[in-house]
RNA sequence: UACCCCGUGGUGUAAUUGGCAACACAGCUGGUUUUGGUCCAGCCAUUCAAGGUUCGAGUCCUUGCGGGGUAGCCA
């Protein structure tokens, strides 16, 4: 393809920046990295920041590298280094090269020493509360440390008798010194190590101090020759300090941008959230299809494209905002669209009785698996006298607009025939168990002669072929748009939807029962469905709903407009 | 009330870097359709406010207003 055949991209803030840096000379090519903490699961914002930092090195030829933010020896956990990069990968994506922070501990260790032999670091007596009367507060400059003019000999041998285990945790600290009347709080002498005695899950029992966060990250950058260090916008203030270090330490300096991170309506993706959700059993572990987490979008029958088109679509810029969760299940939707093969299920399911139908008779239908995608084929449908159609395609009387079937009127099934509806049949109490209808058997589907027009098509089983299926119909957890934002004495559990989870028994066409787990298929008019690790092997299948179809009937009843 | 960042339709992102505000989603109207799905067409903003620079400002400057972030030995 020619360059002028390509539609002009618009290229977001972050890949001007880099732009900008490729052609100045700062940088000769692109190296990002993902730097997730192992102390949880990945969820749809880390796939916002999976999407932009593996594809800004894709589409620059570069390489980006997954690096666990290891640290923190008392949060982490080697099954959460394994989720994560099953999660990577399900999304679609291979790391250049595997790394932990942790494995930098003994450089990190040396250029700390080097950061006090200058004199720029020293090692701090205060406990942390007294760390924290001395920083000052957001509107008042703190104070010098009475420790800080330690000479550079007594800051080494201390330091390295932290090292050492001489000292009790939380007894001392080595901190950068910079400036502790900076308007900007992070560069008021931050902690660079902390005496901790916790089982690190890589390095064992081998250290006993811990380099943070802010002494940790840029300088795992650096050792990787990383050139965008692409994180979100509560690091921003970091950044002098980050700039800080690599220039002290006169090393390869990457550069920070900071970018806003994934909020979407309705959802909760913070941690301590999610966990109690799944501590308190509101949902069934962090994988149950409900979760914003990627194991529970894989689960609920998300493909990663889907996803990936999302991360796309939403962009990336410096400002806060909530996407529309509407935005992510259309995207789902779109995919689904083009490559689900279509399949007839009900799942509220009433009698329909075909009075005229030849006694004993089966007859084939032929379907259509996907109107989108002719190459998917056909399939055989049987049909007998004996059906199931959704309670809701049905009404005694219906308003104008009702276009389904109705008493006195007709309606075409689905890769059928058009039926007449003559009667109903009830129990004592009036409800409906029964519909009576007569066939037009000029009207088979792709045979028909009678040259008649129905408004409607409603979908159907035969109930004497009919494969029973476990359905569990998934809705959004939360009933709120925001439920983080809490009215007064409510916390986010009062926002729980009740029915965010029905389990019914569905009654589908026979290929159903062949699916295999993980199979997505489109239940004609109702919606996306996959299955279920919890299909019974070579029995029952386990439907997930992924998302209904597009309602344009509900909405329209909803708004009184069916008349 | 200190410092930093951000303000473009209902929502989100653009605007060839100072040159007629574009794309997508949602919404509304209509059309096609053996899925009330899909698809197609149309409608839907003078860019937070006020000044300033300029032939010309969404883009630059000033002030104001609004929103977000920051006081872990968490990341």
């Amino acid at each position: 393809m020619s360059e002028t055949n390509e539609k002009r991209e618009s290229k977001n803030f972050v890949e001007q920046a880099i732009e900008a840096d490729l052609a100045s000379g700062r940088f000769a090519g692109v190296q990002t990295r993902f730097p997730p903490e192992p102390n949880g699961y990945l969820h749809i914002g880390h796939a916002k920041s999976i999407c932009l930092n593996f594809g800004l090195a894709e589409k620059n030829n570069g390489t980006c590298n997954l690096r666990f933010d290891d640290t923190n020896p008392a949060k982490e956990e080697t099954e959460y280094v394994e989720s994560i990069m099953e999660d990577i990968r399900w999304l679609g994506f291979e790391w250049d090269s595997l790394h932990f922070a942790s494995d930098y501990f003994e450089q990190l260790y040396q250029w700390a020493e080097k950061l006090i032999e200058s004199g720029d670091a020293y090692v701090c007596d205060l406990s942390s509360e007294e760390t924290r009367e001395y920083r000052g507060t957001l509107t008042s400059p703190g104070k010098n440390s009475p420790f800080r003019e330690r000479t550079i000999p007594e800051n080494l041998d201390l330091f390295r008798r932290m090292r050492a285990g001489e000292f009790e945790d939380g007894s001392k600290s080595l901190r950068a010194k910079i400036d502790m009347t900076s308007p900007n709080i992070n560069l008021r002498d931050p902690v660079m190590y902390r005496i901790l005695r916790a089982t690190h899950h890589r390095t064992g029992d081998q250290w006993c101090i811990y380099p943070t966060y802010d002494w940790t990250h840029g300088q795992s950058d650096s050792i990787e020759g990383i050139s965008f260090s692409i994180c979100t916008l509560e690091f921003e203030n970091h950044r002098p300090l980050y700039d800080w270090f690599c220039e002290k330490l006169d090393i390869h300096h990457p550069r920070q941008i900071e970018f806003a991170k994934l909020k979407l309506s309705t959802l909760m993706i913070g941690k301590r959230f999610m966990l109690k959700l799944v501590k308190e059993g509101y949902v069934n572990g962090w994988d149950d299809p409900r979760m914003p987490t990627l194991s529970g979008y894989r689960r609920r029958g998300y493909t990663p494209e889907s996803i990936r088109n999302f991360c796309a679509d939403v962009g990336v810029a410096k400002f806060n905002s909530t996407i529309d969760i509407i935005r992510l299940e259309n995207s789902v939707r779109e995919h689904l669209n083009r490559v689900a093969p279509r399949r007839m299920a009900v799942l509220d399911p009433v009698k329909l009785t075909i009075t005229n139908w030849p006694e004993g008779h089966v007859e084939f239908n032929e379907a259509v698996n996907n109107p989108e995608e002719p190459g998917q084929g056909k399939r055989k449908i049987p049909m007998s006298g004996n059906l199931l159609i959704e309670r809701e395609d049905f009404r005694e009387e219906a308003p104008r607009k009702f276009f389904r079937l109705k008493k006195g009127g007709a309606v075409r099934l689905r890769a059928g025939f058009i039926v007449d509806c003559h009667d109903v049949v009830k129990d004592e109490e009036g409800n409906i168990i029964e519909i009576l209808c007569t066939y037009d058997p000029d009207t088979k589907s792709g045979a028909d002669t009678s040259g008649r027009k129905v408004k409607g098509t409603i979908h159907w089983v035969s109930e004497d072929h009919a494969e029973k299926l476990d359905v569990r119909l998934y809705d959004r957890l939360f009933t709120s748009e925001n439920p983080a934002d809490t009215e007064e004495g409510k916390t986010f559990l009062d926002y729980l939807n009740d029915d965010s989870l029905r389990v019914v028994t569905g009654f589908g066409e026979p290929c159903l029962g062949d699916h295999a787990v993980g199979d997505r298929v489109q239940f004609e008019r109702l919606g996306y469905f996959v299955v279920d690790q919890d299909s019974e092997e070579g029995g029952k299948r386990v439907f997930n709903r992924i998302v209904t179809l597009r309602d344009t009937w509900g909405k329209m009843e909803a708004k009184g407009k069916a008349n």
